[in-house]
RNA sequence: GCGGAUGUGGUGAAAUUGGUAGACACAGCAGACUUAAAAUCUGCUGGCUCGCAAGGGCCGUGCCGGUUCGAUUCCGGCCUUCCGCACCA
């Protein structure tokens, strides 16, 4: 009988057809098994599927089979970042509205979906441009409306002019856009509406301790940096020769007051002259120009002088292009002996400089002609009563000071600032708001939500909003007057959508609320997330804050939306990241006719460790396809006679059966390290046919039997052929997995090294289990160890059972 | 500058309580099968070196040092590449 050829397309299509309807993968909210909601980050629907998602999706496809198999009641949805720039773009190019390009691309999409099989329940797919949808992305507004949470101001923002729109903080890289890597962004001062994260900047920091252990190291540093939090003083500086407010400055070493030569505030600071002067304009036009780098510090006198209310002392006022007026309070105190910014103004603009705290163990008296700023804490000096204390001390008692004097209080300043949602786009969440000649900004009511974007537009990519331009969706009256009135046409920034999109796939279909809170408390926090770094500080701070704020509202009760999250690597081409735009993306589909959907996926995991970034190259992916044909023909090739063989085959294979069993299972539970589990799946196969010929009947149809089960959440497609070849019904995922028994997995030969001085000299096969005396018996017999040692007798011998036996000799 | 990673054969990588470095693959070489090729199967494959061979020796996990019987693994100091933040007061 010949050997069956694995067509890979055949089985594929068959299978797919198949798994069609979906209803495989189908979750109910109630079950007696316990709960797991594994989650990949949805895609933007670009247009097609690359091989770096498809990384990301036999992660997370592999988790949540194996978690089936497991006995869990399984959440594994998907869905559609839909709303974003893209389809504009492309509405320019093509002439096809944003609505249709984006449905287009998402049907062609989730074909490449079916196509690999991944077990997600579509009946809860969640698409972000779907008014049932962003009906509630305003409906979280309008509650963040009443609470205070989101507002309206005038502000610099971040320009950018190829997007024609203003950019949040987290989406200005190097001083540039995100989306446009060249060009720099500008700043502009427009009415925008924010939201106040700044308000949980706090609980964003603490609530990190949840998350300790289940999210990477990494990407909780980066949240940290990202907020910023920074504890210090603020201190209120009496202008001493015009009737102007005190200077209030922010510091972190309070403890260096005395050695303030001077005050310094930001261009754009009343003491400066703001932006009506003509100086200030200048500085603060050339900072823009310049972007966000470090630049040479300039500045210049104010005229104006102030206070120090510690020591008295009346020290100038200055303005520098250095501080910044959106940090802090906008002003600082300049202490050139211990700051090193401070330190090189100073030495430029020729400014004292003082110095007023002294290393603690470097002895040194005050450093006469410094050369460099002391910057580390130390004892302080030349400062009237707390002269002789630690910075420390003198931080904490000089504050109280401070509070007492009524001339400053401790504080607490963030880096984070308020996030800006309003995007002059049209392709984006309308903002729920009525502008009223008469009553301002009104909300609009909710029975009236959602604001539905109109369809027919024209879309010009240049400057307002496209929305400008439809009159009947521009005019209406203002809800609370009946008054003629404008409709806000700006749209939400595209992360208000991904920041509570995973609550929605817990209740998809609710048209009365976002979601049912119950099915909420049943499903959250996510058990697993699993995604990309690139959104370690936008999406996944926003849809953190967004959890505390409905919580706050009190429709949800847990504090944090995930509790593991999984990192995976990028999948790289020619040393850059695999996108669109750069025009190096590797599409999955190509991949899947060539080589099949099994093998694309399996080989993403065999390549490197998730966790790591791969440069795609397609050598290997021929090991994978040979790998899988392998294991096909082996598994449908007519079983052995029953050849009654000794048994040492048999107890081989069972071994080597279950410590693959057991190497598989640990790597589910601990690293994912899939590329070793494949391995193993490859050792036992070259095992099996080392062993074929001696091979019961019974040991050959077990061992398929289960190498097929455990190859279920990686090849799906040839375990379900394989399972049904072998004579069973059914979904191969929805079977148990199998267990692995220490006590078969054990290995009955030790090896045991012999080494002398830490040098591999020989081995001894042993039985395992063998006592240290008798493992050093056998290796002072060796041979080899009697010829080595000449004679001399060991000064000490180190044994290791089952490993080594290592002999010191002098 | 601060914070976080990273470095192992020609290549992807493995080695998690310190115990045989290079599992498993890719590429390469040799062989079997074939009229031939593909496919498939078998063997070899870190470097240097000794030997006709069997079989040895030395070196080797970014660099320098330390701890240890023994270090890819632990400690100290450097270096590389990558990522995040950055005149943040």
């Amino acid at each position: 009988m010949p050997e069956k050829t694995y067509d890979f397309k055949a089985v594929e299509l068959k299978w797919a057809a198949e798994w069609a309807d979906g209803s495989l993968y189908r979750t109910e909210d109630n079950s007696a098994k316990p709960k797991y909601y594994v989650l990949e980050m949805l895609p933007y629907p670009s247009g097609a599927l690359h091989i770096g998602h498809i990384r990301n999706y036999a992660i997370g496809d592999a988790l949540a089979r194996h978690q089936w198999m497991r006995g869990f009641n399984v959440l594994h949805p998907m869905g559609w970042d839909a709303f974003g720039l893209p389809a504009e773009n492309a509405a320019i190019a093509n002439k096809t509205p944003p609505a249709e390009w984006t449905r287009m691309n998402i049907a062609r999409m989730k074909k490449t979906h079916s196509r690999f099989a991944f077990s997600y329940d579509w009946e809860r797919e969640v698409t972000t441009c779907d008014p049932e949808y962003y009906r509630w992305n305003q409906w979280f507004f309008l509650k963040m409306l009443e609470r205070g949470l989101a507002y309206r101001k005038k502000a610099l923002v971040n320009w950018c002019n190829l997007c024609a729109t203003v950019l949040a903080n987290e989406q200005v890289v190097d001083g540039c856009c995100w989306r446009h890597e060249t060009n720099p962004v500008e700043q502009r001062e427009l009415a925008q509406w924010f939201l106040k994260i700044t308000n949980y900047a706090d609980q964003l920091l603490d609530d990190m301790k949840l998350l300790e252990g289940g999210w990477p190291d990494r990407v909780l540093a980066m949240q940290r940096n990202w907020i910023g939090r920074s504890e210090g003083t603020e201190v209120d500086f009496q202008v001493s020769d015009a009737d102007l407010p005190p200077v209030r400055i922010f510091t972190t070493r309070i403890d260096t007051i005395y050695g303030a030569t001077c005050l310094i505030v930001a261009p754009e600071h009343l003491l400066a002259g703001g932006i009506a002067d003509e100086r200030a304009k200048a500085m603060i036009d050339a900072r823009a120009a310049q972007g966000m780098g470090e630049v040479e510090k300039e500045g210049y006198f104010t005229g104006h002088y102030a206070i120090n209310p510690f020591s008295k002392e009346r020290i100038p006022v200055w303005t520098g292009n250095f501080v910044l007026m959106g940090y802090g309070t906008g002003a600082i105190m300049a202490v050139p002996g211990h700051d090193e910014r401070d330190f090189e103004f100073c030495v430029k603009y020729e400014l004292p400089i003082r110095p007023v705290v002294r290393p603690v163990d470097g002895g040194l008296a005050s450093p006469v002609g410094m050369t460099q700023a002391f910057c580390e804490y130390g004892i302080v000096e030349n400062s009237g009563k707390w002269s002789g204390e630690t910075s420390a001390e003198a931080r904490r008692q000089m504050t109280r000071f401070a509070e007492e004097h009524g001339c400053g209080k401790g504080a607490i300043t963030f880096r984070l600032k308020d996030w800006g949602i309003s995007r002059q786009r049209y392709w984006g969440t309308p903002i729920p708001v009525i502008h009223c000649p008469l009553d301002g900004a009104v909300p609009v009511p909710e029975a009236d939500l959602p604001v539905r974007l109109p369809d027919k537009i024209q879309i010009t990519g240049q400057g307002q909003s496209p929305l400008e331009n439809v009159p009947e969706f521009v005019n209406v009256v203002c809800p609370k007057c009946g008054g003629a009135a404008r409709r806000e046409t700006d749209t939400m920034d595209t992360f208000v959508d991904s920041s509570w999109y995973f609550y929605r796939y817990c209740d998809a279909k609710n048209s009365s609320a976002p979601f049912d809170s119950a099915k909420i408390a049943h499903w959250f926090p996510i058990d697993q997330y699993i995604g990309g770094v690139e959104h370690a500080i936008l999406h996944l701070i926003y849809s953190r804050f967004w959890t505390k704020v409905m919580r706050d509202i009190g429709i949800i009760a847990n504090d944090e939306p995930v509790r593991k999250l999984f990192t995976q690597g990028m999948v790289i081409r020619n040393g850059e990241k695999m996108s669109k735009s750069r025009g190096n993306v590797v599409p999955a589909d190509d991949v899947a006719e060539q080589h099949g959907a099994d093998t694309a996926r399996l080989f993403a995991l065999f390549a490197a460790p998730p966790e790591k970034d791969v440069d795609w190259r397609d050598s290997g992916i021929e090991g994978i396809a040979r790998f899988l044909s392998r294991v096909y023909r082996f598994a449908t090739r007519n079983l052995p006679m029953a050849t009654p063989g000794d048994g040492s085959a048999d107890a081989a294979i069972l071994r080597k059966l279950h410590q693959t069993l057991r190497k598989i299972t640990e790597d589910f539970d601990s690293r994912w390290h899939f590329n070793t589990s494949i391995a193993a799946l490859m050792e036992l196969l070259n095992d099996l046919h080392t062993h074929e010929a001696n091979l019961s009947a019974e040991a050959m149809s077990r061992t398929i039997e289960i190498m097929t089960l455990v190859l279920a959440p990686f090849a799906p497609y040839l375990a379900q052929e394989l399972w049904v070849e072998q004579g069973h019904t059914g979904p191969v995922f929805k079977e148990p997995w199998p267990m692995y028994d220490e006590d078969l997995a054990r290995d009955h030969v030790s090896e045991v090294v012999i080494q002398v001085n830490g040098k591999n000299r020989s081995k001894l096969n042993v039985k395992p289990g063998t006592e240290r005396s008798e493992l050093e018996q056998l290796a002072l017999k060796d041979q080899r160890i009697i010829g080595l040692m000449e004679g001399k007798t060991p000064v000490r011998v180190v044994v290791v059972p089952d490993k080594l036996v290592n002999i010191v000799v002098r």
